[in-house]
Parts: structure tokens; sequence; C-alpha cells
RNA sequence: GGGAGCAUAGCUCAGCUGGGAGAGCAUCUGCCUUACAAGCAGAGGGUCAUAGGUUCGAGCCCUAUUGUUCCCACCA
């Protein structure tokens, strides 16, 4: 930044500069500090196919806040940032990419599957990394992870065959949710439920002793080729005699079983179930009660197998038709309605789950979700806001056991090798050679992966070396703030939790910052299909990272959506480039060599009422970081800088720099510069670049970046209560000044003598340059009386100013808007009285509140007294 | 069916432990005042969803109602 700066910033001029300054000089890697308090925080990592959208960059920014500003309170800080191999997503995109090619997985096999995967890797997973730096992001790249890399893997194995060893995973034949599309399995929270239209279809299944028929209502009447029973309630008195006897199911002409079962609702629908416990959980729980047999009649597309030659190859819903077609052949249909219901889907294709009945592997769930429970209610971890919580217990108190196996090539191949010779499970840290049981040779390992998230719930210790007790693990784990959003708190947070506490013995994290989403300007989620996406590159490009994070960090409270509005990132835009103009002028102001520092006997009435609101500033802004109430953090930081610095302070510096007195002036450069650079600091977290660019140009006292420079404290000896007091006493006169002239349209241009009765006399002396230059005052002098009719006077508590406009005082218009304000004065008076009257509020408000009122009703009356010597003087 | 959030100025939203309602944008008026027109100085605009309650005092706490969004749930 030269002398010469342009008249507005430029973000593109100085981002990818700074933050290259920034990489070279080594500020975002962590160094091990002994003795100092750590912070850490784990990235929530992107997935390598991940292009950077605005929840990462709320994610990312919310972040870098905090890290920056822990960082320069001088903690030993760590932002570990890293990429998740994301399953199902990135197999889905292979897969994708080579069926435009013509080939299939099958094509090149397992080995050459997983080199495309790896190039894949290699060609995408860098590109959201570079993204995230073009948000500023100050993770330590150094320490960057993957979650299929040598370390994690490793984590994974050891955590498999901890828990394997410890009889929570087992291998399982259940009914799990499975993706006709990604054809694996799924876990429960990977199912997405939606109301879907659908239809009710009525059957009518005849006994087989000929004795009539019972009516049943099916959504999915093509899953009645597996039916193995028909379940009625024990209580339904209606049914209580057929129970026991047999049915024959329609088309398929098999004979099947009523049973009574406590999970049929009497009052829903005719009160008979038709039970396929191949397809559906519910039915599968009822075959297991009552030893049901299994009849799969789907293929893993979820087709109709080879077993039913009619249907075979039709898929569920061509299967559907022909069925319910043949139904009303054969007479079984009695009617079909239209009904709505609720509809489980893929969360990652969106395709409808099907309910199937397969060997996978599972994590026992319930001795891990204790100690996860306990450790919040003990508040060893933490939500922010804490009705989270709620959600997170919901989770964990319902919880059913994990499936973590997946179909897929991509991903931790699960470490189990079964013996061809004696059929026994192997299951090990390192590749088996031989069986454990046997030690036959013949063995083969489990074709399918582990869920992504199994390796993501040890991403807080698995990216710190974990299981290895390295020192980053010592010195950093446990981490302290987790940040994610909302919808991700059963899939991550959680199993993070009881993996941590499991593994570790200690939580992952002390704090759990929950974030909402970012919404359209509608309101609507962003999506690919709506088009509504917003790419935070291009708002980068076009309005610089600085404003893309403030308006991310600002306007919403905690855990809520909001919404993206370009107006409000122009806004952002609008306030960086004020703090580049208020360099501008400071900068111009400086002579280049001088000696910044003051002394305190110099300072005049407004530099202590700057340093006093900044000493506040730091407080607070400190404060708001503390407890995460960042949104409160920015909006003190962007009133300070804009209302009070630049539109009082240096407005009144002004006058002193182009004055005759040197020290003067020296003393107010200094206070800029002081002020200035600390507030620079203060917004550093928030606005990284811009802060660190004019800081490199600016005379500081620390020798550092900005990044390390030390976050303000609040110091005692900066408090200048009084002279707060005094100098707003000068500011009312002015507003009110401004005010009047602008109610009788006087132009800035026709300046006016002012004249102040007052009893400060000594305030509004000194304060007179600033009422000349902010009231466009001619010249302002304190006087004892003033007798001159034909000025204008306003009043404030504290004062009374007259201006001489002859010509443009209407008298009569005086005593109205004088009277006016008597009214509202004399209302205020009236508020006042009204409260320090009421004795309740006397003997139970606090003592602070009481005194507010009474001055208030101090001032009130000070302001009519002064209003009605005004009208006195105009009428007389 | 259970749970949660939201409802405040025309729009988008703040409002921390209850103490006389705020910002940005938009609108209107006047200003190119040598840091900034992406700016400066002003103005208008709100029975804080509704009804009760607690309290000296409620946008904030409690209860109910309405509208809205989301999460969870095995009524086929």
């Amino acid at each position: 930044m030269s002398k010469e700066l342009a008249k507005q910033y430029d973000p593109k001029d100085v981002e990818d500069r700074i933050y290259k300054m920034w990489l070279e000089g080594k500020y975002f890697h962590a160094q091990r500090q002994e003795g100092k308090e750590t912070y850490t925080i784990v990235i929530p990592p992107p997935n390598i196919t991940g292009q950077l959208h605005t929840g990462h960059a709320l994610d990312n920014t919310l972040q870098d806040i905090l890290i920056r500003f822990k960082r320069m309170q001088g903690y030993d800080t760590l932002w570990l940032p890293g990429t998740d191999h994301a399953a199902i997503a990135t197999e889905a995109r292979i897969v994708e990419e080579m069926r435009k090619e013509g080939i299939t997985k099958e094509d090149i096999g397992r080995e050459g599957f997983l080199k495309r995967a790896w190039e894949w890797k290699a060609k995408y997973g860098g590109r959201i990394i570079e993204q995230l730096k073009k948000m500023g992001s100050s993770c330590d790249w150094d320490r960057e992870r993957f979650t299929m890399d040598e370390g994690c893997s490793k984590a994974v194995r050891e955590v498999f065959v901890n828990l394997y060893e410890k009889g929570l995973i087992y291998r399982g034949e259940r009914i799990i949710n499975w993706c006709p599309h990604c054809l694996t399995s799924i876990s429960d929270a990977e199912v997405e439920y939606e109301d879907q239209a659908g239809h009710f279809w009525h059957l009518r299944y005849p006994f087989s002793d000929g004795s009539g028929y019972v009516e049943l209502a099916t959504t999915r009447p093509e899953t009645l080729l597996g039916d193995t029973a028909v379940a009625v309630n024990p209580n339904d008195e209606r049914y209580k005699d057929i129970v026991g006897k047999t049915l024959i199911l329609p088309i398929v002409h098999r004979e099947i079983p009523v049973v009574a079962d406590d999970y049929v609702e009497i009052d829903f629908g005719t009160g008979v179930v038709k039970i396929t416990p191949a397809h559906d959980p519910n039915d599968f729980e009822v075959g297991l009660r009552h030893n049901l047999p299994v009849i799969n009649v789907l293929t893993e597309d979820a087709k109709i197998t080879a077993d039913y030659p009619k249907y075979a190859g039709m898929d569920r819903y061509e299967a559907r038709k022909a069925i319910v077609t043949d139904l009303e052949a054969e007479g079984a249909l009695v009617k079909t309605e239209d009904y709505n219901h609720n509809v489980g889907t893929c969360y990652r294709c969106g395709t409808t789950v099907e309910p199937r009945v397969s060997k996978q592997w599972f994590v026992k769930m319930k001795p891990l979700a204790g100690p996860a429970i306990e450790a919040v209610k003990k508040g060893e971890t933490k939500f922010v806001p804490s009705r989270f919580e709620k959600v997170y217990f919901h989770w964990l108190e319902n919880i059913r056991d994990w499936c973590i196996s997946r179909q897929l090539w991509w991903g931790h191949r699960i470490p189990a090798w079964y013996c061809d010779d004696c059929g026994e499970i192997t299951v090990s840290r390192e590749d088996a050679k031989r069986c454990a049981h046997c030690g036959g040779t013949h063995i083969h390992q489990d074709p399918d992966t582990l869920d992504t998230w199994f390796s993501s719930a040890l991403w807080p210790f698995s990216t710190l070396g974990w299981p290895e007790e390295t020192e980053d693990f010592k010195h950093y784990y446990p981490t302290n703030t987790l940040v994610t959003g909302y919808d991700i708190i059963p899939f991550w947070v959680m199993r993070m939790m009881f993996s941590g506490i499991e593994q570790t013995g200690q939580v992952p994290f002390d704090t759990v910052l929950i974030h909402g989403l970012v919404r359209d300007p509608q309101g609507r989620k962003m999506s690919k299909s709506l088009g509504n996406g917003v790419d935070p590159l291009e708002v980068i490009d076009t309005y610089g990272a600085d404003a893309l994070r403030f308006s991310l960090a600002t306007g919403n409270s905690p855990g809520n959506d909001m919404r993206y509005i370009p107006e409000r990132v122009e806004a952002s835009r609008n306030f960086a480039n004020k703090i580049w103009n208020a360099a501008r002028f400071i900068l111009m102001n400086l002579k280049g060599e001088e000696n910044l520092t003051f002394d305190r006997s110099d300072l005049a009435l407004e530099d202590k009422w700057i340093i006093s609101k900044y000493n506040t500033l730091a407080k607070e802004v400190t404060d708001n970081l503390d407890r995460f109430e960042l949104g409160m953090a920015v909006q003190k930081l962007y009133d300070f800088i804009w209302d009070v610095f630049c539109d009082w302070y240096i407005e009144i510096c002004k006058s002193r720099l182009n004055g005759e007195d040197q020290k003067a002036a020296d003393t107010a450069r200094a206070v800029l510069v002081f002020v200035f650079t600390g507030t620079l600091k203060l917004l550093h977290p928030f606005m990284p670049f811009i802060t660190e660019e004019i800081w490199q140009s600016m005379p500081h006292a620390e020798d550092t970046v900005i990044m390390v420079s030390s976050f303000p404290k609040y110091d005692p000896e900066l408090s200048f209560e009084g002279e707060e007091t005094e100098f707003e006493r000068i500011m009312q006169v002015i507003k009110a000044i401004r005010n009047r002239r602008a109610e009788m349209n006087v132009p800035p241009s026709r300046k006016a003598q002012v004249f102040i009765k007052t009893d400060y006399p000594e305030t509004f002396k000194s304060g007179a340059a600033y009422i000349c230059r902010l009231a466009y005052a001619s010249d302002s002098t304190v006087v004892d009386s003033y007798n001159d009719d034909t000025a204008v006077c306003v009043v404030t508590d504290s004062a009374t100013a007259y201006m001489p406009m002859n010509e443009l005082i209407d008298i009569a218009a005086e005593l109205e808007r004088l009277s006016k304000e008597l009214e509202k004065a004399n209302a205020d008076k009236a508020f006042f009285e009204n409260k320090l009257n009421n004795e309740g509020f006397i003997s139970k408000a606090p003592e602070a509140v009481i005194a507010k009122q009474k001055e208030g009703l101090e001032k009130a009356l000070q302001h009519i007294k002064l209003i009605e010597a005004s009208i006195a003087r105009l009428k007389k």
C-alpha cells in the first residue's frame, strides 16, 4: 500500500498476495509451544468430490474467526484441515464418469477401479482445499489429512478390531436400508423420508377352507409375492376367530397363516396387515416373532427375481402395475384409494430405499450411546445453542445398531477374513495371511467397505496421530470447538462423541458450535435442481472474501438458518471500502517519521472519548467472542468503525490536523493511529485480508503481521467515563443544530454564528472547533445570556444554542417547534416521575436502574427549564 | 403422532442475564463539506402474531391459540 491509494478498495489486488505472505511466513503452522494453553479445531472435512458452497463458506468463516481470535490472544492454536473420501458420493461420481465412457466397475475390476478412484482424488481432492484458501482460512496446511490416508486407515482398523474384540461389532443377517441405485446398504441416518402421493390398494385374501376372505390394504402390492402371513391384533374382536386359519395368497396361490401380533393397529385400515418379512422392517420383526419364512422377491437393483417368471426382470413399479392388473383380473382387488405416505429415500441419490434382508456388519449402539449421553449431561461437552442437545439426546436415546458395511469399493475395506476351510472369521489389524482359528491359508477378505462416517467418527483423534501416542495427540487432544451445521449432528457429532469417549477415554471437544443452513433469498434450500445455488467463489470475485465473511458472520443468531441476500454482501463490501478510506485519510495525514506515542496529559476531550469508547469495544468484542456471539461482536465493530470512529472522531480531528498547533495535531495523529490499529486488530478475525493489508502500511507498535499480533485487552487506564459524558453533551448540541438546519432546509454552505448558553462553559469552549466543523457554524461562542429575538434556538438538556438567522426566522414557527419539544420533554418527565413515584419500583428495582431513571428525570427537568426560557424570550 | 425453531419498520434480520424498540437495504429531503457518492447530514415508517398470566416493570419469562419452517416416528 503506497501513499497514493485508490479511492476504492480492490480485494483482487490484495487477497492472494496477503494469503501467500501468510503461508510463506508459516503463520498458520502450529508449533506445539509448551506451557501455552492450546486451542484446537478440526475441520469438518469436505468431500473430495465437493465444490465450495455457501455452507462450507459459513462453516469455515466461523472456524477461522475463532481460530484467529484465539491465535491473537496468544493460545497455541491448531486448525487441522483435511478431506473426506465420501465413499458413496465419490464412487457414484466415478461410476457415472465411467458409464459415459461405456465401462462398468466390473469391466475394470476392484484394483482397476481403486486406481481410478485414487486418480480422481489426486485430481479433485485438492480443489476444495484451494477454494478454502480463497476464503482466507488459516488452517495448518502442513497437517492436512485425508480419511483414507495411512494414519487414518490405521485408526479405522484399530477401532474396528477393538470394537470387534469387545463384542461391539458383529455380523448378522438383518433387514437394512438398501439403495437400489447406489447398490449398497445405507444406515438409518442416511435415509431421508418424504411424503409421496401413492395409493392404497384394498385386497381380498380368501381362506383356504373356502369360508370367505379377509380384506386388507397395502401401498405396495408387488411385495405380495413375498407375503408369508397375514396379521391381526390379538385383541381385535372382529378377527379373534380367524387367527390360526390359513389363506390363499392371490396370484401366487401359496398357503399362508393368519397370525396375531400387537404390531397391528386395530383402528387403522381394515385391521389386517399382510406380512412380507423380506421387504418391510416391521414385517421382518413380526416374522421373527412368529417364525415366518423370509422370501426375497427383489434383486439388488429392485427387480422381481427369476422365481416369479411372469414378473421377473420388471422393476418395482412395473411389477406393481402388472400385479394390480392381475389382482383385478382375479377378483382380489376391492378398491383403490389415493393415499399419501412417508417414503424413505437415499440421502445421496434420492432413490426410494428398499428394505432388504442381508448379511451386514453392525456396531452395537446401546453400550456406546450411554456414555455419550452422560458426557453431555455432565457438561463435558456443551452445545451452542444448547437446544441442540435435545436433538443429540433424542438420536442417542432411540438409536438402533449402526449398519457399517457398504457394498462399495471406495473406502476402508472391512478387516475381516473368512476361512474357506473352517468357516470362521478372522478380524485383524494387519492383513491376515491365515485363519486365526484353524491356521488354514484358504481365507478371503470381506469384499465390503466401511461406512464413510466410520472414519469420520475418528477424525478428531485419528488426524492427530492416534492410535500412536504422538506429540500432537498428547498436545492438542481433546480439541476445543467443533463447528458444524445442525443437519449433521446424527451423522457425525454423535458418532465422534461415542467414538472419542470409547477409544480415547475423553470427549473429543468441549464445545459444539452449531450453525444453520444458508438459504436462497426466498428462503429455499439451495440445490442443484432448483439452480438457486450461490457460488461463494463468484461472490469473492465480485465483492471480496472479507465482504463475504462479514456477511456470513453477521445478521443471524447461532443455530438459525440465514438467507443469502446479495445486498448484504454489497453492504459489507461498502464497509470494507469505508475502512479502506479511513486508512487512506490517516495515512495521508501522517508526516512519515513522527513519533506516534501520545502523552496522557496532552489528550483532548475527544481523544479521551474515542479511546474510552475503543477500550469498551475491546472488552465487549472479546466477551462476545468468548460466548460465541459472533454476530453481536461484528455488529459492534461495524457501528464503532462507521459511526463512532469515521463519522465523529475523524471529522473532529480534521480541525486539529489542519490547525496551527503542531503538538495538538501530533496528538491527534497518534490517537488516530492508536485507535485505528487497535480496531483493525479487533476486526481482523472477521476481515483478515483488508486488515492485514492496511496494517502492513500503517505504523504500529508491534513488529509483526496483524494475524499474530496481540488481541486488544480492556485497560482500566484507558477508561474515561467523565469525558465520555462531557463529550456527548457537545455531540448532542451538534446533532440538534444539524437537525434544526435540515428542518429549515439550510444548506451547509450557509454558515451561521452559534452562541451557546450552558452550565458547562468549559466543555463548550473546548468544543468550539467541532461545532464549527460539524454544525456548520462560522464561529461558536459561549455566552452568559442572549437576547436576539431573531435567532433560531435549539435546546438540549445541557445547553441552548442560538443562531442568528434573521431572514430565516419565523417566530410563530419557532414557537410552534419549541412547544412541541416542550410537550415531548414533559412526556419524558411524566414517564420518569411515574416510575419513581411507584413504590413497588423504588423498593424492588435494582439501584442502578433507579439511578438511571433519576438521571433521566433530571435531564428532562433541565431540558424543560431551557425550553421554557427560550419560549419566554421569544414571547417577550 | 412426538420434538424444535420462527412470527419485531415496506424487505432481510439483530435485540446478550426482563429496565423508555435497533441495523442494513428500500423510500423521502438537503449536500460533490479536499478519506470515502460504494459517501455525508437529516426525515418518515413498528398496538414486537393473538389472548391470558407472572412482575414495580414483558419484544424478552409462563400458559393457550393461530400461521409458518424443520427434525424425528414402524399406522401397513
